[in-house]
DNA sequence: TATTTATTTGACTGTTTGGTCAAATATACC
DNA sequence: GGTATATTTGACCAAACAGTCAAATAAATA
């Protein structure tokens, strides 16, 4: 009995997330949701007693694709070089992909979203600090896979290394954010990224490790 | 002939700047600010012609802050790692200070608005990543001149090891903010900026360096 | 003291904000 | 077809928003 789910809660979530990512939390209102959604704000504050649960929800989504992508790139299976130059080529083909959709480069969604909102609403800035620490897991475990194969130096001090890695990455963001230029990233990121794992050798276009 | 100026206008920008800092700018109100400051809404207007406008000097008077900082950290008469030392012990202190004062760590207040105005006020983004681009500016002839001294490899790709040194900075910052967590940066900042220049010395207390 | 000019004031406007609600409507099951 | 339940609607609200303006006021000069 009753009647049945629909779309529409998942339709102001995925349309929130594409405002919010691409403006702010607070350059957004709901009307502009609705609007987008072509839902009616009725419709919005049955499915969310709040914009601060909305955004909440967002995030839900956001770290959703995100660990089901890390879990495949961070693969046990894999060579711990080749997980990070996976995510790393994810994560320019999304800001590619996203910057073309929504006509400007928009980094990461956590960090602005916690940014902007850490010292306004204390729930979203502890669910950012946990999604972020969850990625950090990911740099941990494959930098302790590169100490055992003997890649990287047994006194790598691993969290310390993976927080170096971590804030190089979202500071990255940030700056492609900022300047809106997508070949800052291009350029950047990846080698970066490995100059600080402290290997100079990257993956050729066959994706096979060079000498 | 005339009135004699007064201190109304710098005053509105220093409160301005910390309730920026601490919350946002869309989530801080002109009312907010001139409430604050103790002045009242016409004398706002009299003195900025928009709420844009007022976030414009806020970098200003940042921005000028910080060169005179960093003219005398990154002086040429010193010693290019003491250079570095001295930024990274200042970012410490302004953050330790800031955060005691406002009740919140603050992180980069250019990264914080830069990262929330960049895709709405084209204006402020183009004076953020000027701001930006000037720091870097003194980490790469710091870098240079560790080159000279050859305390690191004539290889270094100075201007991606400046971004990388940057991004790092402002990735730790904007990690800080998030999860309002000064310990972070006490711990990692320093440790990781020398890291990444690629030498293990570090300043000892009575800011010699040692072997 | 009169004049000039910068500064300050507070009341005002039209719009947008996040949020509410009772009523209307759709649908799945019996 | 009747009933129970989930969804949708659009009108509504008080507060907050950025910005305006004409008048009042303070002070430096002449």
């Amino acid at each position: 009995m009753g009647r049945a789910p629909t779309d529409t809660k998942q339709k102001l979530i995925d349309t929130a997330t594409d405002l919010i990512w691409r403006q702010s939390y607070n350059a957004v209102s709901v009307d502009d949701i609705c609007k987008a959604a072509d839902v009616k704000k009725g419709s919005f504050y049955h499915y969310f007693p709040s914009k601060a649960h909305l955004a909440l929800e967002t995030m839900d989504s956001c770290m959703e694709e995100t660990v089901q992508k890390y879990n495949d790139f961070f693969s046990a299976t894999r060579p711990p070089l080749e997980r990070f130059a996976l995510m790393a080529r994810y994560v320019l083909d999304q800001q590619r992909e996203i910057s073309e959709e929504l006509g400007h480069v928009c980094g990461c969604p956590f960090a602005t979203l916690g940014s902007e909102l850490a010292a306004q609403d204390k729930e979203i800035g502890q669910k950012i600090t946990a999604a972020l620490e969850t990625k950090s897991a990911y740099y941990e475990s494959a930098l302790r896979d590169l100490v055992a194969e003997g890649v990287i130096s047994p006194d790598t001090d691993i969290k310390q290394k993976a927080s170096e890695i971590f804030a190089y990455i979202i500071g990255q963001l940030i700056m492609a954010r900022i300047k809106n230029d997508m070949e800052f990233l291009e350029n950047g990121l990846e080698a970066g990224l490995f100059d600080l794992i402290g290997v100079k050798k990257i993956f050729n276009e066959d994706k096979k490790l060079t000498a």
